[in-house]
DNA sequence: CCTTTAGGTTAAGCAACTGTTAAGCGTTGC
DNA sequence: GCAACGCTTAACAGTTGCTTAACCTAAAGG
């Protein structure tokens, strides 16, 4: 994973403290979102599907504690890393941080640098985790290694083909996918199956998935779009 | 074994001590979490499972020792390498210290280099002894060296292919196995076995250990999921 | 408009795959 | 040599997914 495709997520109350970070993060080449609370900073997260999120723990409407047992609730959130933020001191707060299943804790003040080195630390653990298995297009994750479909943070299990074919079309947005390349490539180029065949797994996908999501080229074939 | 892989708990009452360990061990990839006194190290440990815990001495509530003692007197810590944090010359506490069953000590003040090669050291001793001895996932811990499963502190023994099996699975939790590579791995790729072996383990397992633990893709193969 | 053509929909039958049970066979320990 | 155990298989049951056929609808082009 490039440095430039990274994403990650500021949640904390004081200006002060974001712009330190987003600056800080920003001259590095990550790239940087930020909200001031909790529930903000929830529905960032679901908007932007973000690799590393850093939450204050005292904020107003959500504290951290709290987002991040919501964050963890959602299967889209499960390998993401949450990192908390809390002032020197305050550790009463780490147990019941790992509880609800925090990655790290980030005391400040900190300083740059070793603020930067301590996101880097989380980064190659991300890197180890995350094999290049998961899809990720708006709120949409495909996660090939656990066969799994995450719809805005809801697990959908398809059957085999309809999971290969929507692979298939996610692999690719907006890519129209002649209807001979999908059969070659979901189907195999031997087996033969009749012209309706892909029009009901399409179907499928719709009624499972959401219509919007499929769109039809009349005369050519499909493609997937958010 | 990774060195994104390794959790080490440092637990230590003086946050300067805390911090320059872990930032150092940050550096070099480890996953680090800490905690300030006996009480708190050991509820940390259960819930995150350290491959290696650095215990202070001179702690409040629950010293070093004493900790020690309580983690080894839980299955689950039987194999995870635990090393006391001494000053300088308090070698009195050496020898009580390894008969509560500590691996190593280390004396402070010590140099970051000379600090990590001694974790290296140490992790090295942990793959020699165990070669990914132990596996965790929530409350199941796997224990190569004893063909045990703990399931919530309950020692579960398993037939050798059961407990291979189980091995794989939980190697990867989510993560599916194919049918042909559970064969070649859990059965060689020499042997030749009927189709419904693998389903007959896969249900004895689930009658061990319980039904939710394992699941079917059908078509694919199957997943292990806490 | 009417025709043509491609795609949408539905239900049914078939095929593929997995679950379950019991029995056979080899090994080990007593 | 008997009992207990682990591994595999076979037979059958149960389930789910895939494909098809028949019919319907929508869009495009004359």
């Amino acid at each position: 994973m490039e440095v430039n495709d990274v994403k990650i997520l500021l949640v904390d109350d004081e200006s002060d403290v974001l712009d330190f970070m987003k600056y800080n993060l920003e001259k590095e080449g990550f790239w940087v979102y930020t909200a001031q609370d909790g529930l903000e900073g929830l529905q960032l997260a679901k908007k932007i599907n973000p690799d590393i999120i850093i939450l204050d723990l005292m904020m107003p409407k959500l504290d951290g504690i709290e987002t991040c047992r919501e964050l963890r609730a959602l299967p889209e959130f499960k390998n993401t890393i949450i990192t908390f933020l809390t002032a020197r001191d305050e550790d009463y707060s780490q147990i019941a941080g790992f509880e609800v299943g925090a990655d790290d804790y980030i005391t400040k003040p900190i300083k740059p640098r070793v603020f930067i080195s301590r996101i880097r630390a989380l980064l190659r653990r991300l890197e180890a985790n995350s094999g290049d298995a998961k899809l990720k297009v708006g709120d949409i994750v495909i996660d090939r290694e656990r066969y799994m479909v995450v719809k805005s943070g809801v697990e959908i299990q398809l059957p085999r083909k309809e999971f290969e074919l929507m692979s298939l079309l996610v692999s690719k947005p907006g890519r129209v996918f002649k209807r001979e390349e999908i059969l070659s490539k979901v189907w195999g180029n031997e087996t033969i199956v009749g012209d309706r065949t892909i029009d009901v797994h399409i179907r499928k996908l719709r009624e499972k998935i959401g219509d919007d999501y499929f769109k039809t080229i009349k005369g050519i074939g499909y493609k997937f779009d958010a």
